[in-house]
DNA sequence: CCCCCCCC
């Protein structure tokens, strides 16, 4: 047996008590009738002493036993339960996070011979059902929370077996507004001021909140005692919610507000908006339908705080937001939110901000943080979409203190609205990244655009621009038609070229690369070709004083230098020779053809020294790849295009950020 | 109950 049960966890659960991901084993499952809303599960699991069947699996896993992975006998990782006393003090033993640790093949079977766990201490008497789940007797059908979702004190208690049982063989899921076959199970009973919720329940581990971020005792009663207006319930932390409990308060600032927009589809058709808060715990996105719009739509602003309560908790679809939380809210007609003028606690928008000229190094559709000086902007412009939708659209060119540049394009109505005027510095929280002309950005729905904020990083840059970053040259990381030099780098180690069969297509391929002069060949780099300005055609010594150009069809008194240098170049990886024309090896040897000429014919050592001198410089080349045949034999040839110093500084930081880069 | 993230 690979895995041990955690002994001592069904207690443990029950009671509500901290328990990091225990190992138990699912001994029964059964669904439960429901005929509106999600079916529901409900599990007998077992810590190999105690069994205990008043666990139910939060929708969002029904997955798992419909995919036959969560069957009986397979053990399973707890990894975050939620735990919900009753009224009378029994409990349920909510599932919302899990792991199968082992099939119920490789388990084999039961393991041990665990007894009903009886929450009271009380000697328990397990009777065995129809469906043959036992269960204790003190608890009967009331395990489930059944009756409370009503505060039903009237409501006798069912004794069928297990309060598992289907519409046919029990009264007690008969019953109306059984939880199991009401969608309120999902929704926080109202108007009883004891329902569902008894202790506060979460356990488990904090998740994807990490502890660092998220230090409970923040949210201690002593800390964390604020009372929403009206009410006696504390504040809980956004990480805390679910939608099995009712009575919760969260307080939290607002991030993110849409404006509202309508919809009409099949179903019907509304408007909403939606905002998202956050706390020190975490994040959640609400939304606001209909009248709910009406109510709360000029209230919630854009980075206030507020008391949130009585909002419905629902699974949040993940493929529609990138928030961490597994939850989402909705407001209804008794939802509150009352502003909160203590911001003490509540994390201010925190942004992440990546410098402009860092982009070249992320990865495209990558998600970040910007911010810099709007140095232009361009006119508005209406497109269509694929989907045949008119939008506005306009780009910004912001730049910062990298003195690099780059475009971002703002959507809709945040296009429409925006004010260039004064060069404001701006904010934006989550812009994606795009590899358009090399690189851009743009705003999505969930991106904030914040003009002129109050932040330290603002008034830096507001300073550096009105001072010196205004005149400064940027260059900017978009390429436009007209321009290419923002074009972006094809960056490429020596052994990419030839992994990637670079310049061996129908096209030559363009490359760049950091690398070392090993060898520069002096024999036969220099030629005489014709003086006249515009040809380099090689001329032919007459031997009589005489240069004859066959093209130009010429004889000249004279002939002017011109380079045609071998190289061999060396990255960490690999080495590669390239061919240097005329312009590109005067940059390499720091000669002119002419001089290099001369000394070839005088002074032959100072000219061997000018190959020595070159040898192990490091340079940027841009180069062609591109396959040439000679003689039936084809090969990659790599022309060097230009060659550029170095930018020690820009270097450091490029190859610092790709090491993050694949560290990640 | 929405869920559009676009274009050169």
């Amino acid at each position: 047996m690979s895995v041990k049960l955690t002994q001592g966890a069904v207690e443990a659960l029950s009671k509500g008590s901290d328990v990091s991901n225990p190992v138990l084993q699912l001994l029964n499952i059964r669904q439960i009738s429901n005929s509106s809303g999600p079916t529901r599960y409900r599990l007998m699991m077992s810590d190999g002493q105690h069994s205990f069947s008043s666990f139910l699996l939060a929708t969002q896993l029904n997955s798992l036993p419909e995919e036959n992975l969560l069957v009986p006998n397979c053990v399973c990782k707890l990894k975050k339960t939620v735990t919900n006393t009753l009224k009378d003090d029994r409990t349920v033993v909510i599932v919302t996070d899990m792991e199968i640790l082992q099939s119920a093949e490789e388990t084999g079977g039961k393991i041990g011979s665990p007894t009903p766990y009886n929450a009271e201490g009380k000697t328990s008497s397990p009777q065995k059902s129809a469906s043959g789940f036992s269960v204790p007797a003190s608890s009967s059908s009331a395990a489930v929370p059944g009756s409370s979702y009503r505060d039903n004190r009237t409501s006798s208690p069912q004794k069928s077996a297990s309060g598992f049982s289907g519409p046919a063989s029990s009264s007690s899921a008969a019953v109306p507004g059984s939880p199991y076959r009401d969608k309120n199970i999902l929704t926080p009973p109202r108007g009883s001021g004891r329902g569902f919720l008894g202790k506060s329940p979460v356990k488990g581990s904090p998740s994807k909140f990490s502890p660092s971020k998220f230090s409970p005792s923040k949210f201690s009663p002593s800390r964390g005692a604020s009372t929403s207006p009206g009410s006696s319930t504390k504040t809980i932390p956004i990480a805390q919610l679910n939608p099995y409990q009712s009575k919760w308060t969260v307080r939290a600032r607002v991030t993110n507000k849409s404006s509202i927009r309508t919809w009409s589809n099949s179903k019907g058709e509304g408007k909403l908006f939606s905002f998202e808060i956050v706390d020190e715990s975490g994040e959640i996105k609400i939304t606001a339908f209909n009248k709910e719009v009406d109510k709360f739509f000029s209230l919630v602003e854009q980075g206030k705080v507020y008391y949130i309560t009585k909002a419905t908790l629902k699974v949040a679809n993940k493929q529609y937001s990138t928030l961490k939380n597994d939850y989402e809210m909705t407001l209804h007609a008794h939802s509150s939110i009352v502003p909160c003028d203590d911001n003490q606690g509540v994390p201010a928008v925190h942004c992440d901000f990546v410098p402009i000229a860092e982009l070249e190094n992320r990865d495209k559709d990558t998600i970040i943080d910007v911010i810099g000086v709007c140095k232009s902007v361009e006119d508005i412009s209406r497109i269509t979409t694929k989907t045949s939708r008119e939008v506005s659209k306009r780009a910004l060119h912001i730049i910062d203190t990298s003195g690099k540049e780059v475009a971002v394009t703002l959507w809709g109505e945040e296009a429409e609205k925006f004010d260039c005027s004064g060069q404001p510095v701006v904010a934006i929280k989550g812009a994606r990244l795009s590899d358009f002309g090399g690189r851009s950005l743009s705003a999505l729905f969930s991106s904030t655009v914040m003009v002129n904020p109050d932040i330290p990083e603002a008034f830096r840059l507001r300073a550096w621009y009105d001072r010196e970053g205004y005149a400064a040259d940027s260059q900017s990381l978009t390429g436009t038609r007209s321009a290419g030099s923002g074009a972006k780098m094809n960056w490429k180690t020596l052994s990419d070229v030839k992994d990637e069969h670079m310049g061996q297509g129908e096209k030559a391929d363009y490359f760049s690369c950091v690398a070392t002069v090993l060898y520069t060949r002096k024999e036969n780099c220099l030629y005489q070709a014709c003086p006249s300005a515009d040809c380099n055609k090689k001329v032919i010594d007459q031997q009589n004083g005489l240069y004859r150009c066959e093209k130009c069809n010429r004889e000249f008194p004279n002939f002017k230098y011109r380079l045609l240098l071998s190289a061999n170049l060396a990255d960490f990886g690999d080495n590669q020779w390239v061919t240097c024309f005329q312009e590109t090896a005067e940059v390499l040897l720091g000669q002119t053809a002419e001089t290099l000429g001369h000394l070839r014919d005088t002074d032959e050592a100072a000219f061997d020294e000018i190959f020595q001198k070159a040898n192990f410089t490091t340079h940027i080349f841009k180069n062609q790849a591109k396959l040439e045949t000679y003689n039936d034999e084809s090969r990659v040839k790599v022309t060097v295009k230009e060659v550029q110093p170095i930018d020690h500084r820009e270097y450091s930081r490029r190859l610092l950020s790709n090491i993050r880069r694949l560290a990640r």
